[in-house]
DNA sequence: CTGCTATATACCTTGATATACATATGCATC
DNA sequence: GATGCATATGTATATCAAGGTATATAGCAG
């Protein structure tokens, strides 16, 4: 598990920083919200907690979690020339395409199935 | 392979993705750059191509490979809550646990480790 | 001090899934 | 026929998640 992307891979994990979002949470709060069994939740905490994602706070025998926010601009930053790409381009593409269809003689096929 | 946060989850794929925001590139060109063998390559570009993440363009006997920008919106968009959340809050957390350090009593600890 | 609560952690087992690599074949184009 | 690519097959390997169970620990309540 190196990479911020192996972490928001798994499902349930993407579910917990989704309920994170609107509030910091303890450990049985989540479990039970996500009905996942207490060694589950806290194993996957852990993971995220590693990974820079999610941090806590002692409050008697609880643990308040929640999100790290800065972790999570990793993967934006790796978005990056993806959305200048798309939103630079994704317009004048479209039109490009579109002449295609009309006007390309078929030496190229565009679009595969 | 359900998500697209599987789909990117595999590195050689992150790299082709990034290989992709240049210009378009055949398979041949991915093969020799990733240093891949080429059934490795076909076998990430159908995972990218069925998740909608490359579209191609057949020239002669190659195919051309480019980005499908409108996939990585989906991510951005599962990215759009934590970006309010961090944007708007980094700075005044940040302020917060400064208080917290210097005034707390010590009922609450912040930080592991 | 005792016992309960909340959580972490350690194991273990099972099952799923994916990747890599090699090799072979099919097919279309040149 | 050679090139470029897709795809199939087979195998080995790795990794991981889930689930269960058990234990350790810290804080709290009585």
């Amino acid at each position: 598990m190196v990479s911020a992307f192996d972490i928001i891979a798994e499902p349930n994990r993407r579910a917990i920083l989704s309920l994170l979002v609107s509030s910091e949470q303890s450990v049985g709060e989540i479990e039970s919200r996500l009905r996942l069994p207490q060694p589950t939740v806290s194993k996957h905490l852990r993971v995220l907690r590693e990974a820079g994602f999610v941090e806590f706070t002692v409050d008697a025998q609880r643990r308040l979690y929640r999100l790290r926010p800065e972790s999570l601009q990793e993967l934006d930053a790796w978005l990056a020339p993806f959305r200048r790409f798309w939103s630079a381009h994704v317009d004048a593409l479209e039109r490009h395409l579109d002449r295609m269809d009309r006007s390309t003689p078929a030496k190229k096929t565009r679009r595969r199935k």
